[in-house]
DNA sequence: TTGAAAGCGCTAACAT
DNA sequence: ATGTTAGCGCTTTCAA
C-alpha cells in the first residue's frame, strides 16, 4: 500500500504538501507537478479510511429500504444513487426487510462508519435515528413518516388511492375491492383510505367490509388476498391494489382463473415495469419512485452542506398514464 | 463521540482491556463486567473507521452488478447478502451499468476503503481487479468470466439455451427465433449458441440468419428485436429470449400485436418473477440467481479466511420448471 | 507557500 | 491477565 509519505519522498516535498495537492489547497504550480508525477508513477491513491478517521466523516451515504427485490425501491435507489454520485458520494444499500432490528443495526453501522448521512424508508416510528441526528448527521425519511422532526419526501397516498379507484369506476366497474398492505404500513393504508372514500362517495354506500383485504405487501400476499376475494359469495368485478407486487399476485390468480384483465378490472398504485399485459388492460397510477430518490438525495446534500433550515416535508403526486378499457368497449 | 478511553476511565481499566473485551480476548470475568457496565452506560460503540485503519481490513464486501433494476441481479444480491450477513459481514452494492469506467471506479473504492473482498459480474476482461488481488484481497467473479485466475461462479449458458429451445420444439413450434444480448456479453452469447445448435440438429438446417437478433439486454432492447422479427417476410412462430428483461419487451410487443403466448411460443432463459401471464403460457428456464449469490459469497468467505487452494470455477445448471403448452392443446 | 508534528480511535507488541 | 505505548495514513494547526 503506497502512502502519502512515499509520494512525498519521491517528489521531494513534505507529506503535508502532498495532502494539499490532493485536497485542492494552494500549492505552487511547480510542486503540484512534482507531486502529480510522483503519485502517478507510484499509482498512489489516498487511503479513505485514514482520511475518514481524521475528518470524522466520509463521502458515503446509507440508503435503507425494505426490499431490494421490489422494483419500486430499486427505481428509488437509482434516483438516490444518480444524484449522490453526481455530487461525488457513494451509496451503501441496505435491506431492512421491514424489520426494526435490522434497521437499528444498519443505523448503528452508518454511525460507527462515520457516514455522511442516511436516507431511509423507516420501519419503526423513531428507530434509533436519534443516534445519528444527535451527532449532526442528516437523515431524510422517504415514503413513510417518522415521529421525528426531520426532512421527508412522501407520496400523496390518499390521492393515489382515489385516482386508482376512480379510474375503475369511470370504466364502468361497480363492485370494487381493495388489496391493502399490512395495517402498520402507513403508505398503503393511506391509499386504502382513498379507495374507501371514493367508493362511498360515488356509489352512495361504503364498500363491503370483506372487499378490503390486508395482506403482506409481496406477490404471495396479493395472491392470497385475490383468492379470498374470488371466493366471496358476492365477488367483486374489479380490484385496487395498493402496491405493485400485490397486484402481480392478484393478476396471476385472475389469469389462472381465466379472468384476464380487463375482463376483471385491475388498478394498481405503483408501476409494473415487467408486466407483460397488453396496454390499457390495467390502470397504473405511476409513483415517481426515481424522483422520490433524487429529491431525497438533494435534500440530504443540502443538509450535509450545512443547511439548517427547519425540517421540510415534500409531497410528490402520483400520475395516471394508462387507464382501463371502458366496460362498454369490451 | 464516546471513545474507548472514556469507557476505560469509567471502568477503571486500561483502554487495551476494553478493546480485549470487545474482541473476545481473555479478560477476567470481573473486569468484563466492569467494562460492559461502563460501555452500556456511556452507550459506547466501537469506531469502525479507527479499527479498520488499524487492522487494514473491514467486515465489508463490495458487490458489483450491472443493474440493480434487473430482478436477476437483485435475487443474486439477496443471496450474497444473506450468506455474508450470517457471517457478520456487510455488503455494499454498486451498479456498474456495464461501464468499464464505473467498474474501475468501484474497484478503486473497494481498495481504498480496505474492504475485505469483492464479488463482481465483470464488464472488462480484466478490469483493475489486479489492484485488489495484488494486495491479497479475494475477488470472486460471478455470471461472467474474467481473463484472470480467480474463483468464479457461472451458469451453464449453452445448456440453458438448449433447454429453452428444445422446449419450444417439443411443443410443436417450427420457426424459432432468438433474441440475444450485446455480442460482448458472454453469458447471453453462450445461450444463443445453444439455440443455434439445437435448431440445426433437430430441423436439419441452421436457422435463418435474420432469426438471430442482437439487442441491448433490457426491456426496450427486447421490444425492438421482437418488432424486427415480426416485420420479417417470413416471421417466426416462436422466440427464445436469452435474458429476462428482453423477454418482457418481446412479450409486450406480442401482446400489443394480439399474439398473446402461447399463440406465439416464448421461452426465456431467466425468471420472470413479475410475469402476469397464466401458467404454462411461456417456458422459463430458471436461473439459480440466489444460489449463484450464496455460492460466490461462501467462496469469498473461504478466501477471506485464508484458504489459498487454486482458483475454482463452479458451474451451476439452469432448470426448467414450466413448459409451454403443446401446440396440439391450443 | 511550505514543513514539522500532533492526533483522529483503535489494536497488538511488549513488558509487567 | 493487564497496562503502556507505538503506529495504522491522513489532515491541520502552528511556525517559519
Amino acid at each position: 500500500m503506497v502512502t502519502i509519505y512515499e509520494v512525498a519522498a519521491k517528489a521531494g516535498v513534505s507529506p503535508a504538501t502532498v495532502s494539499r495537492v490532493f485536497n485542492g489547497m494552494p500549492v505552487s504550480a511547480e510542486k503540484v507537478d512534482l507531486v502529480r508525477a510522483a503519485s502517478d508513477e507510484l499509482r498512489y491513491s489516498p487511503n479513505k479510511t485514514a482520511r475518514r478517521l481524521r475528518n470524522q466523516t466520509s463521502e458515503i451515504v446509507a440508503l435503507l429500504i425494505p426490499d431490494i427485490e421490489n422494483p419500486f425501491f430499486t427505481a428509488l435507489a437509482r434516483g438516490v444513487e444518480d444524484a449522490l454520485q453526481a455530487a461525488g458520494y457513494s451509496v451503501v444499500l441496505c435491506n431492512t426487510d421491514d424489520d426494526p432490528d435490522k434497521e437499528t443495526h444498519y443505523l448503528d453501522i452508518a454511525n460507527s462508519e462515520n457516514m455522511a448521512g442516511v436516507i431511509l424508508a423507516p420501519v419503526a416510528e423513531d428507530g434509533d435515528i436519534r443516534r445519528l441526528t444527535d451527532r449532526g448527521r442528516p437523515v431524510v425519511a422517504i415514503d413513510r413518516q417518522t415521529g421525528l422532526n426531520i426532512d421527508s419526501v412522501m407520496v400523496d397516498n390518499p390521492a393515489a388511492g382515489i385516482a386508482a379507484t376512480s379510474a375503475l369506476l369511470d370504466a364502468g366497474y361497480t363492485k370494487i375491492a381493495c388489496i391493502a398492505g399490512p395495517v402498520v404500513l402507513e403508505d398503503t393504508e393511506g391509499r386504502a383510505l382513498g379507495w374507501r372514500k371514493v367508493v362511498t362517495q360515488r356509489t352512495g354506500a361504503p364498500p363491503l367490509e370483506a372487499y378490503l383485504q390486508h395482506a403482506n405487501y409481496r406477490v404471495d400476499g396479493g395472491r392470497l388476498a385475490m383468492q379470498a376475494l374470488l371466493a366471496l359469495p358476492e365477488p367483486p368485478d374489479a380490484v385496487v391494489s395498493t402496491n405493485n407486487l400485490m397486484a402481480v399476485g392478484a393478476i396471476q390468480v385472475l389469469s389462472e382463473a381465466g379472468l384476464v384483465p380487463p375482463d376483471f378490472g385491475v388498478a394498481v398504485v405503483g408501476d409494473l415495469p415487467f408486466a407483460t399485459l397488453p396496454p390499457r388492460a390495467i390502470t397504473q397510477v405511476h409513483l415517481p419512485a426515481r424522483h422520490l430518490g433524487t429529491t431525497a438525495a438533494n435534500m440530504l446534500l443540502e443538509r450535509i452542506g450545512g443547511d439548517d433550515q427547519p425540517a421540510r416535508t415534500v409531497v410528490l403526486r402520483a400520475q395516471i398514464t394508462k387507464s382501463s378499457t371502458p366496460v362498454s368497449a369490451r
